[in-house]
RNA sequence: GGCGGAGUGGCCGAGUGGCUUAGGCAAGGGCCUGCAAAGCCCUGUACGCGGGUUCGAUUCCCGCCUCCGCCUCCA
């Protein structure tokens, strides 16, 4: 495989070679469940379930890690303000973000890891970086020191001594570019034990000890939005090349999802949750619209956009269906995926070229649906079935499971479908329009063909 | 103030020193249809502004304007 990936790291389009190879490590920076999941949590998700896809499709074995940091200032203030336990708050929009993940076909994660599950690890890795002499206990706290690793904001391109400030609580440090690896309890917060005191983990500390854990020292991709860049992904490579450890070998960020512009966070209380959008749309039209634009770009949201996106997912669809009445149902294989769409997605994952591939296969493919072309309808099938699979669209997979039901509505619409014909055929043009409309007004979109009428759910 | 990204035809969204200058949506024309729907064909000549380099720049360089992200928690 030929993959180029683009590297934060380095600033540049690099060849991916495997760590290890035949094998592929992500880690991707999940969650913090303090409030169910918007269209930027899922975008991140859709995107490197992407990447994800295209490395397995490549062969490699993926093992992909994306973990869940179930405690934070917020989960203990929502727990507080409404009388619950954190762990109450935590476990209901984790459950919340899996649903989000799972209705818009992104692949479950190899192993997703909990934060409060590994304060053992934390615990190893603020040793080592104690007594490495990269980070300091102070009063229950435990802090890092930014000055003392000398590579720090590299990755960001940021300059130490050019920052405006760090982080606010400067009770214990040492210097304000410090960041805490640890915090002391505080009355009323939960806490775990460690050789510094009660207390609880740091953000950039989790991410550091879970991925390590599971992927090794060293991986071969760290993932996560742009926004964790700085200081997120900047702290955690310093822990954990301070305490001597690799890792990650790629940094790739998707884009952020604006609105109106803007970034869309709570602070400014525009956020634009799952639950709303799919009352718009269906799943596999959002995570259409998700994975079109290239996953680097900025993605600002309008309506207008998205219905733009469903409608043209649609027209995907509909040859999808209309080839598979003619030629039945087809598995995804990779083999048949046109080398313009691999060349695509192996250009950084140029989903955009891509789907101009997948958008060719389908015209050419509807051309051969109206010649009634039973060899090429079915070639291009196949090679539009790959194509979308790779990207996670597969109508089958994402699609509704009414089988049963459709079976019954299947029969019922085919008898006011023989009436419409005969009435056409006796020229009773007035009465044929007359069932069609009713069948519209009950949600049945139908379609003459020459090989007679079909019909389908109206899906707007 | 520091770092990074972006401004493309009506809209979304790729891309490139000139060559056949994506793709989608919308629009107009055509084919098909009893009429539709779906589909297919055709049409639109765009690259923020001002300089420069070049035979030639949307693409390279310089300056400017505007917008966005990060520098505090954030996918």
């Amino acid at each position: 495989m030929t993959l180029r990936l683009y590297d934060t790291g380095t600033r540049q389009v690099r060849e991916f070679t495997p760590l290890v190879p035949g094998q592929a490590t992500i880690y991707l920076c999940g969650a913090t469940v303090q409030a169910p999941p918007h269209i930027g949590h899922v975008r991140s998700a859709v995107a490197f379930d992407v990447v994800r896809r295209w490395l397995s499709a490549a062969g490699l074995d993926v093992i992909f890690c994306r973990n869940v940091t179930d405690i934070d200032d917020k989960i203990i203030k929502v727990a507080a303000d409404e009388g619950v336990p954190w762990w109450r708050v935590a476990a209901r929009n984790q459950r919340l973000f899996d649903d989000a993940y799972a209705v818009l076909g992104c692949l479950p994660p190899t192993i997703d890891p909990r934060a409060t599950g590994h304060v053992p690890e934390m615990i190893v890795l603020m040793r080592r970086l104690i007594e490495a002499g990269h980070a300091y206990a102070a009063d229950g706290d435990v802090y890092f020191s930014v000055r003392s690793f000398p590579s720090y904001g590299s990755l960001s391109g940021q300059d130490p001594s050019a920052m405006q400030q760090g982080e606010t609580d400067v009770e214990n440090k040492r210097d304000p570019l410090d960041f805490a690896l640890w915090k002391h309890k505080k009355p009323g917060e939960p806490a775990w034990e460690t050789p510094w005191g009660e207390g609880r983990p740091g953000w950039h500390l989790e991410c550091s000890a879970m991925s390590t854990k599971y992927l090794g020292a060293a991986f071969d991709i760290h993932g996560g939005g742009l926004d964790l860049l700085f200081p997120h992904h900047e702290n955690e490579q310093a822990q954990s090349r301070a305490a001597g450890d690799a890792f990650a070998n790629f940094w790739v960020h998707n884009g952020l999802v604006t609105l109106g512009g803007d970034k869309m966070s709570k602070s400014l209380g525009n956020t634009l949750s799952i639950e709303h959008l799919l009352q718009h749309v269906r799943a596999v039209e959002l995570r259409y619209y998700l994975v079109a634009p290239h996953y680097r770009s900025t993605l600002d949201y309008t309506p207008a956009s998205l219905e733009e996106a469903a409608t043209a997912y649609r027209r995907i669809e509909g040859f999808v269906e209309r080839a598979e009445e003619l030629i039945g149902r087809v598995t995804p294989d990779l083999a048949r995926l046109p080398a313009d769409f691999s060349a695509a997605m192996d250009d950084d994952l140029a989903v955009p070229q891509a789907l101009a591939v997948l958008h060719n296969t389908v015209r050419e493919g509807n051309a051969a649906l109206a010649e009634a072309d039973k060899a090429r309808v079915g070639e291009r099938l196949a090679e539009v079935a790959a194509m979308l699979h790779v990207l996670g669209l597969d109508i089958a997979e994402t699609g509704e499971s009414d089988e049963g039901l459709r079976g019954v509505v299947d029969s019922l619409v085919s008898l006011a479908l023989d009436q419409r014909a005969a009435a056409r055929a006796r020229k009773d043009y007035a009465a044929a329009d007359a069932i069609r409309a009713s069948l519209g007004e009950a949600g049945v979109a139908v379609e003459d063909t020459p090989a007679g009428a079909r019909w389908q759910l109206r899906k707007d």
